[in-house]
DNA sequence: GCAGAAATGATAGTAATACTATTATCTTTG
DNA sequence: CAAAGATAATAGTATTACTATCATTTCTGC
């Protein structure tokens, strides 16, 4: 994957006006990814993002309706990426198991280098996926966005890890609820070890909660293939 | 527990003024559960709620700063009268595994009665902590929260229920994160049951969230005695 | 039953947020 | 080089999230 710049398309319904079009556009992605990072996605504002990339935030609303709209753009962009990672990641493991554990991984840590050359700094992206982006979706408009397509992304994700589990144990009744544990179980974990220790464990090394999600899927695997 | 009408004891933090001790603090807190159930609590404000108990809304800021601080006040006095629910229910289960598995039953499904009479709607309470309580600490403001004891009611859940993996299973190495996982694992997955199936799995009934955690956990725990 | 204190009500006002609208200027591109 | 399209500059509105003031009601001890 190194040095591959890879072209991430982003579903037409997420925003006004294509911000991979423009200079403007991208410097409003790659600015909110600082920003946001910076200040965190509440106090984040299109007035403040216009500050910083001296645009007006009229400009920025051409090309985002709010900054929800733009937090489901990031989301998405980090979803439909990682679904790239994925599928790279499957075509270099052999093993079945092997497969299955590569995509924990993928899921449950945040990422820590940039190979890619590009306007989107993955690392700080996968930053605000970890601590922000259940903020995507747990709002009122919820319905209404998932009608348009706001989250196929991250569904696409879910579906593509299910059926790996699908694949190890088929009569398995919860793959995705497994999978989305998970996923939104490790963001959780780390959030808690930043702010709410006492809600997680001691970890020792970065590993940890993977670890600790990769057991606890492989025991529930192996216990019900044994039945 | 039927008829018992047991005081909850909120800490002094969480308030400007007790609302336990006024009619119209009492007001504020049965009115606002019903009012955060009906439009959520993005949608919820202090005039919307002073509309509907016929006070202004200055006087609703007598007894909290702001609507997060109701939130978290609703959220702790929550999961004060849920460990009430988990002493009690230890009283009457002898064996500690069926003493998890109540634990485990009480964390993962919404109250579905309310035995209290008192001006606190646990049915609707409960529906509050499953869709909205994430809202209480993940904020900018968590960190400050917590040094001044806002989450300890939940911190105190979690630990109880950690205690008792500890006493099946001593040598566990994350019965924090296990326990929080489910938590908040249940929560999510009732969310996405609502508003975004394609991240779990069908259910045929209320007690499948219930049974996957539970699977999941026992699953988890005898591995590991085993090894 | 009444003075004083405390709580509540009524009303007003401010700063910030989350937008929308308008017009001027710059920048492409045919 | 002219027209189109994009961006900048500026202004304005509605709502939210408060704070402040003062009048009125209610409570409480004597």
């Amino acid at each position: 994957m190194k040095n591959i710049h890879i072209q991430i398309e982003v579903s037409k319904e997420l925003y006004t006006k294509n911000p991979d079009s423009s200079e403007l556009g991208r410097k409003i992605i790659s600015s909110s990814i600082e920003l946001i990072n910076e200040i965190g996605f509440e106090s984040f504002t299109f007035k403040k993002l216009g500050a910083t990339i001296n645009s007006p935030e009229s400009s920025i609303y051409r090309y985002f309706t709010n900054k929800q709209a733009l937090l489901i753009y990031l989301t998405s962009w980090y979803w439909t990426w990682t679904e790239y990672r994925l599928v790279f990641a499957m075509t270099i493991v052999a093993s079945i198991d092997e497969r299955l554990n590569k995509c924990i991984e993928i899921l449950t840590q945040p990422v820590e280098v940039d190979d890619d050359i590009s306007y989107v700094n993955e690392i700080l992206l996968s930053e605000i996926i970890f601590a922000e982006s259940l903020k995507a979706y747990h709002t009122k408009n919820v319905d209404e966005q998932n009608k348009i397509g706001c989250f196929e992304a991250y569904k696409s994700v879910v579906q593509r890890v299910s059926d790996i589990v699908l694949e190890i144990q088929p009569d398995f009744e919860y793959p995705h609820m497994l999978i989305s544990t998970i996923i939104e179980g490790a963001h959780q974990q780390k959030y808690f070890s930043e702010h709410l220790p006492a809600l997680t464990d001691k970890v020792k090394d970065k590993k940890a909660i993977n670890s600790f999600y990769t057991e606890l899927t492989w025991n529930f695997l192996k216990s019900t293939t044994r039945n």
